[in-house]
DNA sequence: GTATCGATTAGC
DNA sequence: CTAATCGATACA
């Protein structure tokens, strides 16, 4: 949950997540040791760590590793429950098609889209998340379950082969691959 | 110092 | 498929 100072609060359920290590994982920005963008990895958990790439995108990820052991989840989707108007403002679907007051399942659909969705950015980066801030996570709505699927993390080269990306498997607000993969397979196998 | 590459997205 | 766009990283 993001209250934003100016578009009030927006509320989604996260549908999809991937995992991202430390020294072990050559995909994490924690590889190589701590640098300026990435020193919130190797604090405390609970917090938001945020970073800029490609020029022009923000992702939100969940430190998840004790103190000193960089661990964290990118958070690649949310179902927006609340202030879903604000959301549209903030994220306008592509090509403003998919607009006309309809709820489009895409405004945060991947890393992305998530941030702009929410209007999260830098100065978000460190916020604790598990007290009542301008930022913090909520247990899930009772009705939020479902299937979980996981497979390979998306838009990285070094460990793609880690199956560390989970996703809701029904939900059409995933930011891909819900579905069948290329072929017809499913390329993923169902948590638990 | 220069060159290249992204935990992405939109558009053709 | 490529452009966008810039911080981080690799390399001379």
């Amino acid at each position: 949950m993001h209250d934003h100072p100016e578009h009030g609060r927006l509320v989604g359920t996260i549908v999809e997540t991937e995992a991202y290590g430390g020294a072990d994982d050559p995909a994490s920005h924690a590889w190589r040791g701590m640098t300026p963008r990435n020193r919130v990895m190797f604090g405390p958990p609970g917090v938001a760590y945020v970073y800029f790439t490609y020029g022009m995108h923000h992702c939100f990820n969940i430190v998840c590793g004790r103190e000193g052991r960089a661990m964290a989840v990118l958070v690649r989707a949310l179902e927006p429950v609340e202030g879903v108007a604000a959301m549209a403002r903030l994220a306008p679907p592509p090509s403003a098609r998919a607009a006309s007051g309809a709820a489009s399942p895409r405004l945060a659909a991947g890393p992305g889209r998530l941030t702009r969705a929410l209007g999260l950015d830098l100065r978000h980066d460190g916020l604790d998340l598990t007290t009542r801030g301008p930022l913090w996570l909520a247990a899930p709505a009772p009705g939020a379950r479902g299937r979980v699927l996981t497979g390979p993390r998306i838009g990285i080269r070094r460990a793609a082969d880690r199956p560390w990306r989970y996703w809701l498997a029904v939900s059409p607000h995933v930011s891909r691959g819900g579905g069948p993969g290329p072929g017809g397979r499913p390329r993923a196998r169902e948590l638990r």
